[in-house]
RNA sequence: GGCCCGUUAGUCAAGCGGCUAAGACGUCGCCCUCUCACGGCGAAGGCAUGGGUUCGAUUCCCGUACGGGUCACCA
């Protein structure tokens, strides 16, 4: 078949030839061993953990390597595409602090690699489709859904392998009179790969993730541009990142089975192939078993879910970041306080295989960083959460913001921090009881004291509390009244011969922390005590003495 | 079903032919001049399995089991 008549039959329109589009994206000039690579993810209108966990390997690796990190919108299936998911996608992933050097913005694009949204690139496509063609590589499939469904199900039934390939594949071979009659006849047609491969063949490929790899080869005809004219995911990876210059491809393992496809097309076109780091699937357990996260039926795997629950930015990025390079959590013990991107992130430590998602972990990493946070920026992250979903928390802050960064400043700094929050949500409940319409008077007294004992060591505390006093002072006054009730103000002879006493100072504070905090925990009490102020304090212990 | 990937404690994981097999989370205990939150100390708990290769295998090879992924004009 003269393929140059075919070629023009189908692309009577395309004038460009390869060349000319290499002449036009020239490389980079960028240092030696700069990784270029992309995140590439499809506007669904859901951003989710592994959009992120792809995301921050890719961007760790090009910026420290000196590279580029660009983001282009694989928008080919437009059917899926949900309104403003772009807007969203950008939105979310800026969030989460992965920052381009270009492609699709909100305002268009940014960069000389354009467009970089692949509906927008169809006329480049066509270039390289119409080069399949004239290479004899390609031909066009005029099968309709019920067609091709019916070669399935005889597949199934003659229990011969699934897809378009060998004799299946009836347009393959045929002549240019019946694909111009098919033409004519205006029957919609969607562009294939003519693929040599077979299965009894392997191909060996090294991934910088999972090593050294044995595959099939490919030998099923593929689409490659759909019959809207935009292509298939594969056709636009193998056209934009040989456009693009992308060096290092990072993706979902689940994109194993088409790899050897993507080779034999880098190889049809005269591309050179980039590196690939394949990630193993984040999983879950589902009852007995694990499985990937899907988003159909996970929640927790949709970004918004960790806004929603209260976890910071920061803290989501450092716990994928102790998963994807575990060494990060003994870098971050040794340095607290350094930026995460002064980390050393490798690709090599990378797991090969998939992980569990752990939410347990997650909110340990979540306490540590907001523990490591000042009064400000704690501050910041409460309201941003409140604003959105605890709006009652919202306005009892902001109402006087020094009182509630005095709160919250409660032991925070040096070198043992508390450690109360994992989510903002746990925000509230921690600090309810020092907002008086949030307050509630107890009658759960501990237990196993005499109403008239716990009396007294309020109204003893009462008659010396002196909010100037340093906290030393302040607890030699609690002390004080103690031993006057006959309750031990030292542990240790406490702890000898309990049955000396009628208890301890611990007994004594307990009586203080449920008058003025309605409860049995709290942080400690001379803090709440120096920003509840004398007044309040002593009105709460006063309407407890009340109650006796 | 075909093809592919994976398998170190409940979970995340170091390990890369010779170690009493790190560490973290979780769990449990003890300690810590006021509880809690921290912090400290300690405990239980593991190389899926069968064959090789080797002086020696968690580590290399093969099989089995189990888990996962994929077989679209979706990415």
């Amino acid at each position: 078949m003269d393929t140059k008549i075919l070629a023009d039959l189908l692309f009577p329109n395309v004038t460009k030839t390869p060349a000319d589009l290499d002449a036009e994206f020239p490389p980079r000039s960028l240092p030696e061993g700069a990784i270029v690579s992309r995140m590439a993810p499809s506007p669904t209108g859901f951003v989710h953990l592994g959009n992120l966990v792809q995301g921050i390997t890719s961007e760790r690796m090009c910026h420290q390597s000196g590279g580029t990190l660009f983001l282009r919108v694989e928008d080919t299936d437009a059917k899926r595409e949900v309104p403003g998911a772009v807007q969203v996608l950008i939105e979310s992933l800026k969030h989460y602090s992965i920052h381009f050097d270009e492609g699709a913005t909100i305002d268009g694009d940014a960069g000389n690699y354009g467009p970089y949204r692949q509906r927008q690139r169809a006329h480049l496509y066509h270039v390289y489709a119409k080069q399949l063609v004239l290479q004899g590589e390609a031909y066009p499939c005029f099968c309709t859904e019920e067609e091709l469904s019916d070669i399935h199900a005889k597949q199934e039934a003659e229990k011969a392998n699934y897809g378009y390939f060998g004799k299946w594949a009836v347009w393959r071979d045929r002549p240019l009179e019946d694909i111009k009659a098919a033409l004519d006849a205006g029957k919609p047609w969607v562009l294939r790969y003519r693929s040599t491969g077979s299965i009894e063949n392997k191909i060996k490929f090294t991934d910088l993730i999972k090593g050294n790899l044995e595959l099939t080869e490919n030998d099923i005809d593929h689409v490659l541009l759909k019959s809207d004219g935009i292509p298939t995911y594969h056709f636009a990876h193998a056209v934009d990142d040989h456009l693009m210059h992308t060096t290092h491809v990072v993706r979902g393992d689940e994109w194993l089975p088409t790899l050897p496809f993507h080779l034999q097309l880098f190889r049809a076109l005269g591309f050179k192939p980039p590196k690939y780091l394949h990630i193993g699937p984040l999983m879950k357990m589902d009852g007995e078993s694990k499985r990937k996260l899907s988003k159909r039926k996970d929640p927790e795997l949709a970004l918004t879910y960790y806004r929603a629950a209260g976890f910071p930015v920061q803290s989501v990025y450092e716990y994928l970041m102790t998963v994807l390079n575990s060494n990060f959590e003994d870098w971050r013990r040794a340095n607290p306080d350094a930026p995460v991107d002064s980390f050393k992130f490798s690709y090599k430590k990378m797991n090969p295989a998939g992980s569990l998602f752990d939410a347990a972990k997650l909110r340990d990493v979540s306490k540590n960083v907001i523990s490591r946070m000042d009064v400000d920026t704690v501050y910041a992250e409460v309201l941003d959460f409140a604003k959105d979903f605890d709006i009652d928390l919202y306005d009892h802050l902001t109402a006087d913001e020094s009182y509630a960064k005095s709160i919250l400043a409660i032991g925070r700094g040096g070198k043992k921090p508390r450690k109360d929050f994992a989510v903002m949500a746990d925000v509230k409940p921690y600090l309810d009881f020092f907002y008086d319409d949030w307050f509630t008077v107890t009658d759960a007294y501990p237990e196993g004291f005499a109403k008239e004992d716990i009396k007294a060591a309020l109204q003893g505390f009462v008659a010396t509390y002196d909010p100037a006093d340093d906290s030393g002072v302040w607890f030699d006054k609690i002390k004080a009244v103690a031993d006057g009730l006959g309750f031990a103000s030292d542990m240790k002879a406490y702890k000898e011969n309990p049955s000396a006493f009628k208890g301890s100072v611990a007994d004594v504070s307990m009586f203080l922390r449920v008058a003025v905090t309605g409860r049995l925990n709290s942080p400690d009490m001379y803090s709440v005590m120096q920003i509840l102020g004398r007044d309040r304090v002593f009105a709460r212990i006063n309407a407890m003495i009340e109650t006796l």
